[in-house]
Order: C-alpha cells, then structure tokens, then sequence
RNA sequence: GCGCCUGUCGUCAAGUGGUCAAGACCUCGGAUUGUGGUUCCGAUAUGCAUGGGUUCGAAUCCCAUCAGGCGCCCCA
C-alpha cells in the first residue's frame, strides 16, 4: 500500500471545518485590518531562501527540500519548496514594486510550508502558516498593529491567554556591539559550553542564549556574565522605539512578558521581536513568531523598506482551538422517487439551501434515521405529497411535521 | 541527524508462545413494505505495521525496515 509521505497529513472529515472555521477567522481579522490576501508560488529559486532566510540557519543548511529542475541539461535550475513565506512575499513585493503603492503596504498569506525535519508533536514536514507582512512603516506603531492582528487573531479563534514574549535586538549596530560582548565575555568559558553551542559561538553567537542545556544555563547564571546578558546594548533611538511600543501594548491590554533571552533564529531579523506562546504544545511551544526586518527588503536587491511580520503554526493552533462540528443541512429530503428528491435538491441548492437526499432510494425509515443524524429538517416527498403538490416537513429535533404548500415557504 | 517508548478492524482496545484473535463504538442489513434519534437480532481482521528469522507451534521471542509519540536539535 501507498502511504502518504512522512510528516505529511491527510486532513478530511471533522478536521477540515475546524480549518475552515480557522482560515474563514484569519481572513475576517487580518481583512479586516486591512490586510490583502497574497499568494505566492510554493517553490521558489533555492537562492532566495539562501539569501533571505539566511545560510547559517539550520532551515536553509539541512531543512530545505530542493531540487534540480531542467534535466541534466546545463542550464538546469535548482528550486526550493518554500520553508517559510517571509522571502516570497519579499521576492514578490519588489519584483511588481510594490514599493511604488502609498505604504503600508500589508498583506496576509495562508498556505504550506515545507522543512525536512523528524516529525514530532506540532512539527510535520509539510505544515501550513498563517501570516502577516507589513511594509514601509519605521514607526513602533507598525510593530504594535502587527502583534495587535495576531493577538485579535486568536482571540477570535477562542485563544486569549497566550503568553506574549518580547525583546528588542536593536538596529544592526546595537546587534553587533551586543554579538561582540557576549562572545568576549563567554570565551573564558567557551571549553565548558555544549558542543551546539561551541558551534553557535562562531555562527551565530546570540542563538546561544536560547540553549536549554543545563551546563550552559549554569554559565549565564555566573555574575559577570549575567550582567552582560541582561545589560542593553541598545541605543537611543532603539530604545525610544521599543518603550513607544510598550506603551501602546499597554494601552491596548495586551499583556506581555520581557525576555531578554529571546532571539529568534532566522537571520533577518532587527529590533522587536516577538513569540506567542502555549504550555500546553509540550516543546513545540511557540504558536507564533515574528518581528522586525528592516533590512531583508534591500538585502534582497530592493529599495529599502522597512517591515514588520509574524507566522503562525495552524498545526499548532489546530491542537489548541476548539474542534468545530460539520454544519447541519437545511433539508434531507426523503423519498423513494428519486426523480422528484433529485429535482427538488436543485431547486432548493439554487436557494442557498444545504440539501442532501437518499441516492439508492432506500426504505422510508432508513433515510429518515440518516436525515435525523445530519439534518435539521426532513422534507418528505411520497407519492401522496408529489401527486397532491404539497410538502411535508418534519422538524428533526422536535419532532413536529407541518404540511407546506408551496416551495417559496421553504425557502 | 541522535536517544528513549510504541504499532492488534474505520476508532478505542483485550490478548504476553498452544483450539476458530475478546469486547465496545462507528458502519451496513433485519425486526419495522410512508415516520427517525430508544430497544433487540445479525454482518464485518484466514488477519495482529511490513519483511525475514527462532520454534512442532508466533499477535506474543529475535533482527531489519517503515510509521507514530516524547526528548535533543531546530522552529511555527
């Protein structure tokens, strides 16, 4: 037998309405916010990703699904499926100049996402995101409008306490004076760090602080090293932009946690960034992760804009919300005159009516016990309602059946 | 890519080397030839993730592969 890949699923049956319910949620909010709908391809060319998520990134070393297209021809190209949809929208945003529209210039994506990766709770190979890309706007206002639509968001999927983690990185100089301290400040103990983060030294020295290995947690416990952690590299104007979007979280009620460890792992990012998370995921915690990308735009060969973004798991979100239930019919019409149960249904779809009816023609009890499970009213049509021209409709929950004359009271 | 645990019907499961692999739910059929959701009867795995091996005998023991869970890593 053929299975289905991998960490890929098959999503059918109940689950699908609670994905709908989730995406009909996302585009009620974030349109709502103004925010367009984008699509973007599901491959891109490998170098976008190399370029734009950033190559000293697990994602883009040994995550990323890429192939060569083109045959064994010379020109062969390699493609990539995308592992995230911050550098299509990127890609996409200067290839049709965007640019040149009046900013911001926001947008909202729904789509799958692919990173080769062990399976585990909330983590699949294929996996969809919901998201937000805002562009042109420096001021904290965009930041604060970005976490606000992703706290809106799952308020109105039912989620409304959620942990908010937020940090500043600070502009690339800030980001750079505090990269330099901590590496100085760590090399007396670079021997006693773990082995991924003897790595990270090198590569990405700030991803450091994320590391939960007990032996690096007892370094950042030592004083002078702490003080260095904790101290703020960060200058004046970074400074004056993430107190300007703490106060607005503050008037907006959104409550927030400070941490000063949180960095995200993706190259591009500058100043605010943020996480969303749950306990109850297990170590797969965070449901969404975004922040500021001032940079990325020019880095990948536009004009430079700033930007702000965040991405969801909807796998992820999926195992928090609340599983929503197969909408019931309007109608199952019972009647062993398929000719008539078929012509009716038609009429009635034409309405906007939800309306099934019994294909194989089955006896008068079997189709009424099929109707009771998901319908809310049976519409009988037997030979004396077809010859007499009349309706019988039996409220299902009730039980009361009334007799209706004409097809517009159905309606 | 690494470590630990798991894998019996669509679902939840009993079975831990010796006749035909319990049971429940779901599904389908019947009791009920135009009135359901209750009840009662019946059907449904020559098969125990897959492939090998040990044994007179394997769902049960061993090996490999595949898949799932948790943790590491990474990230949403």
């Amino acid at each position: 037998m053929i299975k289905a890949q991998r960490g890929t699923k098959d999503i059918f049956g109940e689950e699908s309405y609670t994905w709908q319910w989730i995406l009909n949620n996302a585009q009620n909010v974030f349109q709502n916010a103004g925010f367009q709908e984008i699509k973007t391809p599901i491959f891109e060319a490998t170098e976008l990703f190399a370029r734009g998520v950033g190559d000293s990134t697990d994602i883009v070393n040994k995550e990323m699904y890429t192939f060569q297209v083109g045959g064994i021809e010379k020109n062969a190209t390699s493609i990539t499926l995308r592992p995230e949809n911050t550098a299509g929208v990127v890609r996409a945003f200067i290839e049709h100049n965007i640019v040149r529209q009046s900013p911001p210039q926001k947008f909202w994506y729904f789509g799958p996402m692919f990173r080769y990766e062990r399976p585990q709770a909330g983590r699949q190979r294929q996996f969809h995101q919901v998201g937000v890309e805002m562009f042109g706007i420096k001021e904290p206002s965009a930041d604060a409008e970005v976490i606000m639509s992703a706290v809106e968001f799952l308020k109105s999927v039912g989620l409304d306490n959620l942990e908010v983690e937020l940090n500043t990185l600070g502009c690339p100089k800030c980001k750079n004076d505090y990269r330099n301290s901590i590496k100085e400040i760590l090399k007396p103990h670079l021997e006693n760090l773990c082995d991924d983060c003897k790595m990270r030294y090198e590569k990405n020295p700030l991803r450091i602080l994320d590391c939960k290995n007990e032996d690096c947690q007892k370094i950042f416990e030592i004083k002078e090293v702490k003080n260095v952690i904790l101290n703020d590299y960060i200058c004046d104007e970074c400074k004056d932009h993430f107190d300007t979007l703490t106060k607005y979280l503050d008037d907006l009620g959104i409550k927030y946690q400070r941490n000063k460890l949180l960095v995200r792992g993706l190259d591009y990012y500058n100043r605010t960034v943020f996480e969303i998370k749950s306990s109850a995921l297990g170590s797969q915690s965070a449901v969404c992760g975004g922040g500021r990308y001032d940079g990325l735009v020019e880095m990948l060969g536009g004009a430079s804009t700033p930007a702000v973004g965040f991405a969801m798991g909807v796998e992820r979100l999926f195992t928090l919300v609340e599983k929503q239930e197969a909408p019931k019919l309007d109608y199952f019409i019972v009647s062993t005159n398929t000719k008539e149960a078929i012509k009716l249904a038609q009429k009635l779809r034409q309405q906007n009516k939800k309306v099934e009816f019994d294909m194989q023609a089955r006896k008068f009890a079997k189709q009424l016990e099929k109707a009771s499970k998901i319908a809310k009213n049976a519409i009988i049509l037997g030979e004396d309602e077809i010859n007499q021209g009349f309706y019988s409709i039996k409220n299902l929950e009730t039980g009361e059946q009334t007799k209706i004359e004409k097809f517009e009271n159905l309606i």
